[in-house]
DNA sequence: TCACTTGCTGACCGGTGAGTCAGCAAGGTG
DNA sequence: CACCTTGCTGACTCACCGGTCAGCAAGTGA
């Protein structure tokens, strides 16, 4: 009796498959502490496939941070650029949303990754600030001028640094990277903002 | 001719000389990535006598975060208990001053490696959560709490978590950790937060 | 200056994990 | 079915580093 296969070939597939791999080990554990005999494993795979397709660990890695984080941003940028709402209600609505997301989501994993390594990988962060951090802050940038032209916020808005809508969101991030099981109430951390930038700019 | 000696004997000052070493290299590399050899020779001892005050590296690990924390809390504390200035000055004074420094100080060192290596470390996430946020956290509590007392702030002030005060600061570490060179306007990030809250709190 | 204590050295050990590669087997193709 | 291509396996190598310890030499005291 011809035993079942030991393997499926699925060239197409694997690549994928052992990044997505990748991405839960290094979540787990963090870079160094990331055996690839484990991500071979979690993946289903040999150890050595993961070497046919990634050549080191650290070419693995940055496909890891790449792939997760192009695919997020792009929605949320279109939304920003083609929403018909109010500014007031697109940031109390859509935008509260997506930040309250933020730190439970595997965006937070690579930041954590970035702080972690970073300093051993300055082309990755190159890609991630042009990616995500250039193009985010330069999305408010737009949206808030949008709102002053509209005239829903005062001229001087545009002096705000877009860092400072952001800030709470980070310390969400970070809190909950670091004090997992310590309370605390990040909606409210981030609508609170919301509110105190709201007073300060709205016309 | 005798030669140098090629060693002092100085029990007494190894212990803090080695911890120092150990914290520029944790600071320059990360904990894993750091090599107790390595260690050794900017202590300018050998290996073998590190393991002789440190009995393993997270021993070392640990001692280095408690050493750096503990020292610089306990001065601004003081300084909130007792201060002379009415409280908008000493938030636009001496507060954001010491705010100002973080990101630049040893702290934000212990942040990253908390972040980084803080999984695997839960009673030193414990030892710096009761040590330094949780007095924190506290003695902003008591300082807007006086605040409301003498009339300086409205009553309703208390009901704003005090992280919001922090949140900027926060972020501006994390960006000096990631984008060491990316430029940012940190100090004004958190003068523009003061700001709001005051604007939001002033009776 | 000699005996003695002990702070300190550095060669060594053993476990670990990144990276390799000879060869096996899945899945065509005729 | 025979034969070929190639996706895939997993035992192996080797460098590295945390941790050890036998012994050396700095200081001490009589």
């Amino acid at each position: 009796m011809p035993a079942e296969p030991k393997y499926q070939r699925r060239k197409e597939d694997r690549p994928q498959e052992i990044a997505d791999a990748a991405f839960s080990e290094f979540a787990k554990k963090g870079y160094s502490a990331t055996r690839i005999d484990d991500v071979a494993r979690r993946a289903g795979v040999s150890k050595g496939l993961t070497y046919l397709y990634y050549k080191t660990k650290e070419d693995l890695f940055k496909a890891v941070v790449k792939n997760v984080v192009v695919r997020r941003v792009d929605a949320l940028l279109d939304d920003v650029e083609t929403t018909e709402l109010s500014s007031e209600a697109f940031i109390r609505g859509p935008l509260l949303t997506f930040m309250k997301r933020v730190p439970g989501s595997p965006i937070a994993v690579v930041i954590r990754l970035l702080i972690a390594e970073g300093r051993r990988h300055p082309d990755l962060v190159d890609y991630y600030y042009d990616n995500v951090v250039a193009r985010g802050l330069d999305a408010i940038r737009r949206f808030v001028e949008r709102g002053v032209a509209r005239g829903e916020f005062k001229p001087d808005a545009v002096e705000l640094q877009p860092q400072l809508f952001l800030a709470p969101m980070m310390l969400s991030m970070i809190w909950r990277l670091i004090f997992t099981e310590k309370p605390l109430d990040t909606d409210r951390l981030m609508e609170d903002q919301v509110d105190l930038l709201l007073a300060r700019v709205k016309a």
